[in-house]
DNA sequence: ATGGCGCGAGAATCGCGA
């Protein structure tokens, strides 16, 4: 029941991927896969259709926007929607959406230990602008999932953080650092927050491009950024000593990205040696 | 400097993504 193959994967809705999602599972056949932008209400994921290929699901759903989900093949089990201390989001001040009476938790975060690991799936605020609200709230966001996670990781067990940070940790992540001056996903406070999350006990796994020198996993829809390899590292998995230590390889697939009908972000697949 | 693509809701554009 251990995991040999973890994988996490921003979908961009399970709706309209999956035909590729089911694809992927039975060709890439990973134990556990965590997914992001499920952009369903909790109960319509299609559970029965990656059930008759041999995963479980736990999925956190709200509908229109996040959703995240953990699919598994070796357990599933004390499965947790959310996370305390989540500060919900509040709304813009001064924007044209009008403020909510009080923070929304939205659908960003799903928890399960799966082949005795705590894995993770975790849909990171996207912070809009530096400044905006919004990046408030992906800052405050992460402050808290730092805290939340250091519970798992103080009970000793393994735990997996996977998902979309919305965070690209290091310069090399980018396609050109200076093509993102005055952007987020690249600011100091939210590498700050990811550094805070790994010196909480967490390795960052940075996985091996398929193709070229650059370890992307996000690539703009438009203007051909793909095919220029213009894209960001911003899909991570943050592991405990325990997991890190047992790690054989890890990979982009950027096939996932080809073709007709791809999600904009390629899944990340790490491997163990059980 | 801007938009460039794609998705969902819901019936025309819009909010949002990063």
């Amino acid at each position: 029941m251990a995991v040999v193959r973890l994988a996490t994967w921003n979908v961009n809705s399970v709706k309209a991927r999956l035909p590729r999602l089911l694809e992927w599972l039975e060709q890439s056949a990973p134990d556990v896969l965590c997914l992001q932008e499920t952009k369903l209400a909790t109960d319509a994921f299609p559970a029965e259709e990656v059930k008759a290929l041999g995963y479980d699901t736990a999925h956190h759903g709200e509908g229109r926007w996040n959703g995240v989900a953990l699919l598994s093949r070796v357990g599933l089990d004390d499965v947790r929607r959310g996370f305390a201390g989540d500060p919900g989001w509040g709304g813009e001040p001064g924007g044209e959406e009008p403020l909510f009476e009080e923070p929304k938790l939205e659908a960003r975060a799903v928890s399960a230990v799966c082949g005795g690991v705590r894995v993770w799936s975790v849909y990171v605020p996207n912070g809009r602008a530096p400044e905006s609200a919004h990046y408030g709230y992906k800052l405050n966001w992460l402050e808290a999932l730092r805290v939340a996670v250091s519970q798992d990781l103080a009970t000793g067990e393994p735990v997996a953080v996977c998902g979309d940070f919305n965070v690209a940790p290091a310069d090399s992540d980018v396609f050109d650092p200076a093509a993102f001056i005055g952007s987020t996903h690249v600011t100091k406070p939210e590498r700050d927050a990811v550094a805070a999350l790994v010196a909480a006990g967490l390795s960052d796994i940075v996985p091996k491009p398929m193709k070229g020198p650059n370890p992307f996993t996000y690539w703009d829809y438009r203007a051909g950024m793909f095919h220029q390899d213009k894209g960001m590292r911003i899909d991570l998995a943050l592991v405990s000593a325990a997991v890190a230590g047992a790690v054989k390889g890890a990979y982009i697939d950027r096939e996932a990205r080809k073709g007709k009908g791809p999600s904009d972000h390629a899944p990340v697949v790490i491997d163990f040696d059980i």
